[in-house]
DNA sequence: TTGTAAGCGTTATCAC
DNA sequence: GTGATAACGCTTACAA
């Protein structure tokens, strides 16, 4: 079959472990028998098996990033900097995409095992981690972009996040003030979990109600299917729009939502924002290149990112576990407009 | 450390193999037995390691799928679709992300090596394959989006491509013959490789000389940095304009880079199309949402993804290559405009 | 400097 | 139905 550490073993004449200790670096070997052993590498296309590797190996100084859905583009900045982040410290980063609802504790546990991991990032998903979750790892772990429940014990794991609900407490206010009464909301209610998303949603409630204007179901979309968020955003604005003829503004919890809304509103022949103002949530590129230029709350995604690895490492040399709350700044790029200024 | 199968095979008192039966499903056991065995494993928090399983398996009855850079918002519709495709049929996917240059077949060999796949599919990325590389692989291998030079053994792998020269002299002669006679070019210029933007780069140098048009460099832009494609496609935009001011449309070889185009053109307060056309490739949601919507030359992502996994599967089971070039399809949505019109 | 041998945790092949 | 036991390919003492 496949060729294995014997076969260069027996090519290069050499004993078994001393081909280890070549490839590997570690202990001696005379420059002949690297010699040697090198060609028999090169001539039959030797590769380690890897699980027979981490098998046997111990420390590995490999951290991983288990990422909710890799392909939302707001966790790309991010993504990129835990990477130079971690090579810069001389480990390793293992990249793993999750989308299976609820086991990426499970999946964490399973690479932590596997890879001999000496910590991981969690990032996306909801905010469902239980005491136990932790415990099971029995590596230092770091929450991105979500938390545990209050319950849970902060001495088990780190954590970066923003203030999703005061942050949508802060666009949806920020339009009221703008004179916006008829404020749409669009979000992704994700089954019954406690996510960004509805906290965000919350943040929309308690801007309403703290001004004084009355919450009305007609104005939020949150039907969830398994479209795109550009789609998703797309097909809520025009529901919305159909329902609410007086509607002024929309804040939509995402900004690939806010761009399907904008297109949903441009395609109707109204304009952004003379005619409807549109405020988004992450800070993502699509935003800011769109036409017009979207609000938006902006997170500071590298600085999490950066805060993170700090906190994992942190927590790899044994110091306690910390818990950031970042604050997100509000982009005014011109897509929300007075309503005095309404035509 | 770690609970094993030992310790289940313990605390259930029964031997190991047992354990490893019931938690297989493979084998017989008596329902008593696994009730016993399942209770210990609830109870110790027991996960099978990986390596160990892995290094004994023989047949996984997994693929894998090797995506050069992952976030590339073309690939996730093919992504989603081979997922699909690939439980449909009973199979698991490994989907993993490449970054490295060149480093591609390495990785998909280890890969092979470490899962015990039986089938891989290598995504983006360039033509640069060897028959080595297919040979040493050891599995069926199928290409998609990009294939390999045309002096290697087409019995070794099978491909799934578009004819990227074609195409884009397809979208570069649509503005000729709307008119266009100062048409800009925005490409990535990945290195001296051999990549699907190079080809397209040649299929609008074609579409100029067929039409007697004479070539200009300045008209070209392709300086290569790590920046985004949308930061990439409005730099690159910028400069054009800034050196050719007779400039009246743009074909740009991805969409995202269209889309930064775009933005570069309206910021100026130029408009889309009336002051400048603008082309993009791929076929990518964030075309189709960009307002005004973007002309592109769209691949059919979808079937291309099904083709692909079906000629896998067809290798797997002995059949031979096969390699399919499909055609795409010029979107006209409204960004490009005949010259006469042009005010 | 190099080789021998004992595991790593699992599965597969047998006997029982 | 179930339980020993021999691999799987490698690393790592330890011995030479």
């Amino acid at each position: 079959m496949s060729v294995t550490i014997k076969d260069i073993a027996k090519l290069s004449g050499v004993g078994i472990s001393t081909v280890s200790r070549v490839l590997n670096g570690s202990g001696f070997a005379s420059p002949v028998t690297k010699q040697k052993v090198m060609a028999a590498v090169h001539e039959l296309n030797y590769i380690p098996n890897n699980n027979a590797r981490n098998l046997k190996r111990t420390q590995t100084k490999t951290i991983a990033v288990l990422v909710k859905s890799i392909t939302n583009p707001f966790f790309q900045k991010m993504i990129h900097t835990i990477e130079q982040k971690t090579m810069l410290r001389g480990y390793c980063l293992e990249l793993r995409n999750v989308n299976s609802n609820g086991q990426e504790m499970l999946i964490a546990q399973q690479e932590v095992m596997d890879k001999n991991l000496c910590g991981i990032i969690l990032m996306g998903g909801g905010f469902e981690y239980t005491e136990e979750d932790f415990k099971h790892l029995g590596v230092p772990c770091v929450l991105l972009t979500v938390s545990a429940d209050d319950k849970v014990n902060k001495d088990l794991y780190s954590s970066v996040i923003i203030d999703d609900e005061a942050e949508n407490f802060k666009a949806t206010d920020y339009l009221i003030k703008l004179g916006h009464k008829r404020i749409g909301c669009i979000y992704n209610a994700y089954g019954q979990l406690k996510t960004p998303n509805t906290l965000r949603f919350e943040g929309y409630k308690r801007a309403l109600l703290e001004n004084g204007i009355p919450f009305d179901p007609l104005l939020v979309s949150s039907f969830n299917t398994s479209q795109s968020g550009y789609e998703f955003g797309f097909n809520m604005m025009k529901n919305l729009m159909m329902r609410n003829k007086d509607m002024t503004a929309v804040v939509a919890m995402a900004d690939i939502m806010a761009v399907g809304a904008a297109k949903a509103i441009l395609s109707e022949g109204l304009r952004i924002p003379e005619d409807i103002s549109v405020i988004g949530f992450d800070g993502i590129e699509v935003a800011e290149y769109y036409s017009p230029a979207l609000d938006t709350i902006s997170q500071p995604a590298e600085q999490m990112a950066v805060s993170a690895i700090d906190a994992l490492f942190a927590m790899m040399q044994g110091e306690k576990t910390s818990h950031i709350v970042y604050e997100a700044v509000l982009l005014k790029r011109g897509s929300c407009i007075g309503l005095t200024n309404h035509s």
